[in-house]
DNA sequence: CTATGTGCAAAGTGTTTGCAAATTT
DNA sequence: AAATTTGCAAACACTTTGCACATAG
C-alpha cells in the first residue's frame, strides 16, 4: 500500500507544474513528450487519478466539456464563455471570506472548486466592436 | 437556426427539475423510461448539450470522476469526500457578495460553478466514531 | 527480494454522428 | 412545405485493465 516515488510521477507532476496553461490530458501528453521521456498513456492517466486523490491536483470540466487538469493551489479560475480560456485569479481577501466562512455547524471547507463565467478582455473588446 | 420546441425537450428538463439529486445522464434516462416516455439517448445527450449551452442547466463533475446535471438556479454544492453525496446549499448573503465582487475591470460574473468539498453530517459522526 | 509501478495492446465505456423517418413551425 | 429533431446503429474517442517486465525500497 505504499506509494514509491518514480521517475515518471515526478516528470508528470513537474511538467503541469511548469505548464502555465491547464492543460488537457493530451497537451500533458505533448509536453512530457517534447522533454526527453517518453511516458506511456496508461501511466499518465493512472498518476493523475492518483494525484487528484493525494489533492496535488484539480479537474476542471470546462463549459464545452473538456477536461483540464490543474496544480492545486488556492486560486479561483474565470473561463471565458467565448473563446473557451481559463484564467487564474488570485484574490486573497476573497479566499479569506472563504475559508472563514461556515456553511452550517459541521460543514467545512476542506477544498473547493470555484469557476466564474464571463467573457475575457479580448473577447470583451471584439464582441463590443 | 430556430430552437424547436419538443415534447422530448420538455419532458427532459422537466425530468431534470424534479428530481431533487443531482442525477448522471443514466440516472436522468432511468427517471425518464419510469415515466410514460421512451427518449433515446442520443436524443438526451444532444439535448443536455443544448441546454448547458443556453445556460438552462449546469454540469458537475464530481471527485470521483462522475459527471452530474443539475437544473441551474443561485446555488453552491457541497460534496462528500466520503460518501459523495451532493447537497445543495443556499446562501443568499454570500451570493449577493459573489454578484457584486469585480475581479478586475472587465471581468464580470455571468454564470459560476462553486463546489466545496468537505464530510457531510452522518460520514463526519462515522468516521469520529 | 518483494511489492509497486510501467508500457503495451486489448477491452470496456461513454459520447457523437449519419441517415431515414417523424415532427414542428 | 421546409427546416429541425428524433431514434437507431454504427463509428468514434476516451479511459481502464491484464499481463509481463522493470524498478523502488
Amino acid at each position: 500500500m505504499n506509494s514509491r516515488n518514480t521517475n515518471q510521477k515526478k516528470i508528470i507532476l513537474e511538467t503541469l507544474i511548469e505548464a502555465k496553461t491547464h492543460p488537457t490530458i493530451d497537451e500533458l501528453y505533448k509536453l512530457i513528450s517534447e522533454k526527453k521521456v517518453s511516458i506511456g498513456r496508461a501511466t499518465l492517466y493512472r498518476n493523475l487519478k492518483k494525484f487528484i486523490e493525494e489533492n496535488k491536483i484539480k479537474v476542471i470540466k470546462t463549459k464545452k466539456g473538456l477536461i483540464r487538469y490543474d496544480y492545486n493551489s488556492n486560486h479561483i479560475h474565470y473561463e471565458c464563455l467565448n473563446c473557451g480560456e481559463i484564467f487564474d485569479i488570485y484574490d486573497d481577501e476573497f479566499i479569506n471570506l472563504l475559508n472563514s466562512r461556515k456553511w452550517n455547524e459541521n460543514k467545512k471547507i476542506i477544498d473547493y472548486n470555484f469557476t466564474i463565467y464571463g467573457y475575457c478582455d479580448d473577447c470583451n473588446k471584439k464582441l463590443n466592436d
